[in-house]
DNA sequence: TCAAAAGTGTTAAGTTTACACCCATGA
DNA sequence: TCATGGGTGTAAACTTAACACTTTTGA
């Protein structure tokens, strides 16, 4: 089924850009995966991972297909960072971008496609300068996960299914940029019903092995319910 | 200045739209301006107050425009709520629309224009039935606004440059949608220091009279910076 | 004189933070 | 045997929530 109408000729159209903030735990650090641009515009230097919204596709599932090109993941954890529309951002032409955050496993990206859209995993206090608004979007993704990750378990995303606790504990700490007790920590965890002990022991970050826990999304909705 | 280049011609162009979600605080009810559309597409049916995206305009400038258009006000607090893409969620044909909210002062716009637009303030609770996506959008930006709300003064927006206590409570328990316990919330607006004493009464809201305060946005900005 | 809104502090409950030692194991 | 990360509870500090009466004045 297309388009029926069009009651809106007489306004002008636009293209519409996606921008990708790509978060991944690597290392202990949080990083971005950035692209040494080996295209143009702006040939050489660094930007977000991008696109254009098409005609048969909604935004969203434009930033799914954006991210998937670079990553060949799918079912990723995605949020709308929002739209910047200033008239110059782009001096290739007049483009109006979407952007948002993915926070991706970093064992399960396909390093081929990553090597060769010449993209690297950059610390986050390290990023080098980006393209256009590339640094401000990347500051606004930053808040707002932040500001997510305080309110709900998305932090997982960024984690292989089967983590420690001192991995979950690192993460956050670097999602919030300041250390955390370790006991309180694990009293918040054991708060929540959705942190499951496996039964598995992880023995390569220690001599003693640390329990592997997962993610339980189906007991985190059981006890988001009696939250009114 | 106009266009340089144009890099990106293999994709597709489309409307941009803008959606605004009018809060204003009417009769001590959290309001929202919404428009009995006397024109098409929809016409008859409730919608936001809405426009394009021009050539020459950023997108927020776009927001402002469209909001001046129907309540004449300018220097309007304004936040983006978010960009809605579904392919088909206009009828009309493929627009991708950015909302925005705005925090009027009720006492301040235009009847006249409001009026020719066949516009109507309906209580928050009482929002008819809208057009496309547009009771999601209302929905998201209340929960934005509230959020906004608690972190940061932007109430005074819907409220005259003077205000009692009272009238101020009144409409933090609006917002919030929960009554708010009178000494409690005094004790908080004391402890900020942005909101000083007038020194003039208002005295159509009760015998004794009441003081009028007003929200002092420098004195606001000083103790922000005391936040690390 | 009384109804109606304005104004004013204290205590209990709950939440958050600070803090130190033993355990298990591989090298 | 010892260096390394894993695992565990309690008390103090702070924040939030609950609560009731006096004041002023126009009708």
């Amino acid at each position: 089924m297309g388009r029926t109408n069009d009651y809106y000729g007489a306004n002008p159209r636009f293209y519409v850009g996606i921008d990708c903030i790509i978060f991944g735990f690597l290392k202990g650090e949080l990083s971005l995966l950035l692209l040494k641009r080996d295209f143009e515009p702006a040939q050489g230097q660094w930007s977000l991972m991008g696109g254009f919204v098409q005609e048969n596709e909604s935004v969203d599932n434009a930033a799914k297909r954006v991210l998937a090109e670079l990553t060949g993941l799918n079912n990723v954890y995605m949020e709308q960072v929002g739209t910047f529309g200033n008239v110059h951002r782009d001096p290739g032409g007049r483009v109006i971008s979407v952007a948002y955050y993915a926070l991706i496993d970093i064992d399960e990206y396909n390093r081929e496609s990553v090597r060769q859209h010449n993209a690297y995993w950059m610390n986050i206090n390290e990023v080098p300068p980006l393209i256009f608004d590339h640094a401000e979007m990347v500051g606004k993704a930053r808040t707002l996960m932040r500001q997510k990750a305080a309110a709900e378990p998305i932090g997982f995303n960024l984690l292989p299914k089967f983590f420690t606790l001192s991995q979950l504990q690192n993460l956050y700490e670097v999602i919030y940029g300041e250390p955390l007790d370790k006991r309180n920590f694990r009293k918040r965890i054991a708060e929540m019903n959705c942190i499951e002990k496996t039964g598995m022991i992880d023995k390569t970050g220690s001599k003693r092995g640390a329990a592997l826990y997962q993610f339980n999304e189906k007991a985190y909705k059981e006890s988001q319910k009696f939250k009114l």
